[in-house]
Formats: C-alpha cells, sequence, structure tokens
DNA sequence: GGCGTGCTGCTTGTATCCAATAATTCAGCC
DNA sequence: GGCTGAATTATTGGATACAAGCAGCACGCC
C-alpha cells in the first residue's frame, strides 16, 4: 500500500492539547483558580475525553494544574511563597548549570550570546521592554542549552523557566528591571570567560535572585485564590485544534 | 470485566499500576532495555490498558522508563553518565535543601536524625549492611522532611532519590561504602548543628558525590543495552493486583 | 539468488460506553 | 421557615471498541 501522504509529522493529539493546554494556562488564557473538567475542555477543543485527559495529568504532574479529589482540575494558584520556590530551584538549578557550562565554553557561543546582549541593550535604548525581552530569553535559552547534554536537569531547567515565564510582562514592564537583567547578563559572561565554576554558579544565583525580587515589584499576590465559575462562555465555539 | 468488590480504600487502579510497576523497575524485576506493552501489562495485571498506559506515561515522564516512537516503552537504559547526573543533581538539590534546613532546625529533629545514625552505626558493628541502608535511608528521607514545604523541592528529591535506589545493594554493599556515608552523616549533623546555610550545602554535596563513588565502585555500566526478548514468560500468569 | 512489494498481525491512539461517586437540588417533614 | 434526606446531576475512573501505523515475513519478480 502507498505510504499515503505521511509526510508531515503526525503529533498525537494528545501532544497538540498538552500543549495547547499548557499555553493557555502560561499565557493567562486560563485563570489561576479556574476548574477545568474533562469533558467541557474535550468539547471546546473538538476531541474526545482521552487525550484531554492524558494531557491534564500530565499538566498536573508538572504542577501547572492541580488535581481536585474527584472535581478535576483547576489551575495553580500564584501564591508568592510557591512562585518564590520556583525562583530559588531556579537560581539552584541555573547556578550549577552554568557552573558546568564555564568548565568549557566554545567561544561562539559566547559570541552569540554577547549579541543577544547587545541586541537587548539597543531594546533598552529604545524603552522598548518588550524587545529587550526577547532577546533575554534568547540569552536565557542559549545558556540553557550549553548543558543540553545533561539532559535532565537541561529539562528541569526549561520547565521551570516556562512556569515563571507567566510573569514576564509584570517582570520588565518597568525599566530598572530590564536595566538590571540587563547587567546581570553582562556580568555572566565575564564569569563565563573567567571559567571559574564557582565564581559562575554565585553569579548565576545571584542574577536569578535578582529577576525574583523584580517580578515581584509592585505586584500583590493573593495566597488564596477566588473560584472563578469554570470553562468560559465560549465554550460552545468548536475550536479546532488545527488551528 | 467484572466490576471488581474492592470495598476498602479507593485507592484508583492508575495508582495501583504505577506504583507496582515502579517497584518491578526499581527491583530491577523489569531489566534496563526489557520492552514494555500496554497490553501484555494489562493482561498480567488483570486490568484493562486504560490504567496501565496512564501509568507508563508517567513513569516516562519521571525518566524511569522512555517511550519508542510507537512501539510502547522500555526501560531506561543505565548508563554511567545518566547515574551520573542523577547523582549530581541530588548533590545540588539535597545540598541546597540541607542549606535551608539549617537555618531553623528543630532540636527534636536533630534527636530523631541522631537515632538513626545510632541505628546505622550499631548494624555497621554487626557487619549487616541491609540495615545499615535501612537507617541511612530513614536518615536522608527526614532530611528531605524537612523541606515538606517546598514541595517542588520536596518531591524532585524524592524521586531523584528513587531512582538511584535501583543500585542501593551494589552501593552498600562494600563496607568501605558504608563507613564513608556514615561519617557522612555525621558530618551533616554538626553542619546542621553549626546553622550554616553555605556549609551545609557544602557538607552534603560531598557527601553525595561519595555516594556516587561508591555507587560506582565496582560496577561495571554498559552504555548500550542489549535488547531483552518482552515480557518475560510468566506473563500468562494471572497475577491480581490485590496480591 | 537477491531484492522489492504487499499481507498480516501486533501495538498504539482515540473514541465511546458503563459504572461509581461526590456535589447539588429539591421536596417533605418537623 | 429551616433542616434532613432522597433523587438528580456532574464528573471522573476504567473497560472496550475501532482505526491506523509500523514491522516482519513471505512470496514473487528480476
Amino acid at each position: 500500500m502507498m505510504p499515503s501522504k505521511c509526510l508531515e509529522r503526525r503529533e498525537p493529539v494528545r501532544e497538540q492539547v498538552y500543549t495547547r493546554l499548557k499555553t493557555m494556562v502560561l499565557s493567562g488564557e486560563l485563570a489561576p483558580g479556574e476548574r477545568l473538567t474533562e469533558e467541557h475542555l474535550a468539547r471546546e477543543l473538538g476531541v474526545s475525553r482521552t487525550p484531554v485527559r492524558e494531557a491534564l495529568h500530565k499538566l498536573a504532574s508538572e504542577g501547572l494544574i492541580q488535581a481536585l479529589p474527584t472535581r478535576g482540575f483547576k489551575v495553580s494558584g500564584e501564591s508568592k511563597e510557591e512562585m518564590e520556590e520556583v525562583f530559588e530551584l531556579r537560581a539552584v538549578l541555573e547556578g550549577y548549570a552554568l557552573g558546568l557550562a564555564s568548565r568549557d565554553v566554545d567561544p561562539r557561543k559566547l559570541e552569540e550570546l554577547e549579541e543577544y546582549i547587545q541586541g537587548a541593550e539597543e531594546a533598552y535604548a529604545r524603552r522598548d521592554t518588550d524587545e529587550v525581552f526577547h532577546w533575554n530569553t534568547r540569552f536565557h535559552d542559549t545558556l540553557n542549552a550549553l548543558v543540553s547534554h545533561r539532559s535532565r536537569l537541561h529539562q528541569l531547567i526549561a520547565d521551570l523557566r516556562k512556569y515563571v515565564l507567566r510573569y514576564r510582562k509584570d517582570t520588565l514592564s518597568y525599566l530598572s528591571g530590564a536595566r538590571r537583567s540587563i547587567d546581570g547578563h553582562k556580568k555572566i559572561m565575564l564569569a563565563l570567560r573567567l571559567g571559574d565554576p564557582e565564581v559562575s554558579e554565585r553569579i548565576m544565583r545571584e542574577h536569578v535572585r535578582e529577576a525574583m525580587e523584580d517580578a515581584f515589584q509592585g505586584i500583590q499576590m493573593s495566597p488564596t485564590q477566588k473560584h472563578r465559575p469554570a470553562i468560559s462562555k465560549r465554550s460552545k465555539r468548536q475550536e479546532e485544534l488545527s488551528s
């Protein structure tokens, strides 16, 4: 039989749903505290309950949502304590990762990193915080890629970073935060060039902790979330995944 | 299938299967490289594919098994690099955790920890390595419990520890390893009493790294695993979960 | 005799079905 | 009018049914 048109990568629906829901949670489209039920999501996404269920369990294991006893799931709250813990874990793991990376850096990667800093600096001059954020993200992604051979560490850091990205707008909407982060990146470069694991580790920890402070700047977080109704009204609209 | 008349504790079958499979993997009953298919496992455990599948996905997300494209799963290999990475992550995270814990220790917990060391010491005097292992495990579990309010950190450490437990026998079957680990625990106690986060962190890192060295003592690990046939022959026997 | 092609079965992915149960509502009783 | 309890609903957990894909194999062609 002809292999038919299997040219396109056949990504399982489960994965699509997972990615979609994750995006919705991280973007805030699904607000913290909002309740999620398999059936409604399945209808909304135009698939059956099975893949939705698997996606929900996966998200729950990552902490993005949490299982209620027998009432489905709800989007995880964002208590200050929880965010702090995630930032602290980032500080520790990314610190360790930078220490590892600093033992043997590819000069071309250093070049690349410098470019991102340069890009951020120029964006800062234009007071374009979105653009600064963009370059900073590339910077951190590239740093993380330096330890991609340590797959667990790499994955862990990626997950934690995605988790706090939810608050990116808040983080950099103050120019002072942007300034500090760029300066922090410059220090990271110096540590990398120095090639000293311990210094690199310490510098990175400080950097992430500064980012945490800036993220908390002027944001009041309620430890307890009010219970949002449920699925939003636009549930009726059959949004196909293929969009 | 008959609706089982499980009147007692209503633990979801999914969880039972998950726990069961995890045990089988960690105990080596399912050897690294061995292939797992939903259907066979479902038959073997006397349940349907649904809970088996969910358990498999969960195990995969923890890295205990890995998904083959569309061929099911296989028990993860145990290359030296992978074990090293896990031990290194433990060193970093448990180091950080001990630093956190050292800032404010409950004296009763210190008492408890001392008892476990005492127990291990006595077992060591009897050359009972299994017993030493038992007390050492309690010791580490108790330490980890000190940061249970940091749920992510706590969970992460618990997962990583479970992962390397697979090699416990090898780890402590040498008395020198047992000796070193007990001495390490004593140093940890001193660091805790000192109450200095940085010292505690360093001491713990050293301790876990020593444990790694001992775990690798005299063990030859093949980076590539040979492909074991599939499910073992006793698949036919209907082993009910309720056993 | 070697290699390509189609068949067959194993295995997963998804949908649907059924049962069990917690929450909710509503009616009857005090 | 408020409280208690039974019926109703909402929702998950598990089982099964069904489709689709890849692997291995055998057969036939060159």
